[in-house]
DNA sequence: CATGCGAATGATAACCGCTATCGGAACGGC
DNA sequence: GCCGTTCCGATAGCGGTTATCATTCGCATG
């Protein structure tokens, strides 16, 4: 795999944030330093970087995909309201995931794990919201 | 919400399999009894009987949705080999639930949990394989 | 430093699962 | 039977992603 000057920029893009930005907000940013890049490049070193284990491409059921420079393991927790996807450690996961083995009978070799809800930014929000509608009533 | 004969039909077929049909492979077993719906009333009537809670939608990062006639809360393991998804029950799951509410702030209202891995079936087939290959040389 | 070849890039077309649209049919309360 | 509402079938459109392809780049080698 070379290290291309667009692969590389990339790569520092998806590491200095936290945003799991999608593959279009990865090209923003990218586009900032790189302004002749293609989304076409963007997806495919997206790809690359995730099949060599440097970055992780986090697959969210019925949206876009995100990405994301930890490269550990850990459970993400995302927003209906907003769409903000956050990091939550985890420890419970090796555990049912060698349960769901022996249960199964599959070889396990990943998981994907995602709770949804409101954040706390969104849910401060709403309050505010019923709160002014009440005061107006 | 009416009960129509599609509506009734899809939901049987989507209770009467185990699989976790896609919208195509609903469609298909459909049609055998009503040859002339159409592709767009499946997709419509998934999404109602969803809504109505009748049945689930299984979102796969990466794949297109299943559909599930089970509705009591259960973990998916799916085998990255043959596409197949089973079911395993689950306890810890609400354990998780309420410490990753208490740690991140968010209110959890929904959670998503994939296992993937080779089942069962793929596991055997790829023993074969090997036996074969290391006899033959 | 010139050469050559495989890898990567940019531009864009194609793909695929799904959703929206729309005219017409079916339902059901009266 | 009449009429408003819901649903249907057919099909066009959409959005995220992937494939294609001509061109350029990176780099090993002579
Ligand atoms: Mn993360
Ligand atoms: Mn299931
Ligand atoms: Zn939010
Ligand atoms: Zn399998």
């Amino acid at each position: 795999m070379r290290m291309t000057s667009q692969r590389s920029i990339i790569l520092d893009e998806i590491r200095k944030t936290h945003a799991h930005p999608t593959a279009d907000e990865v090209y923003v940013l990218v586009r900032r330093r790189l302004p002749r890049v293609s989304l076409a490049t963007v997806y495919r070193n997206l790809d690359v970087l995730t099949r060599a284990g440097l970055i992780r491409t986090v697959e969210l059921g019925g949206c876009p995909r995100r990405y994301d420079g930890r490269v550990d393991d850990h459970i993400h927790v995302r927003c209906l309201e907003c769409g903000r996807v956050d990091d939550v450690a985890d420890a419970l996961l090796a555990r049912a995931r060698s349960r769901v083995e022996k249960v199964s009978g599959y070889s396990i070799s990943g998981h994907h794990l995602e709770f949804a809800g409101v954040c706390p930014d969104c849910q401060r929000r709403a309050r505010g919201r019923r709160r002014r509608k009440n005061a107006e009533s």
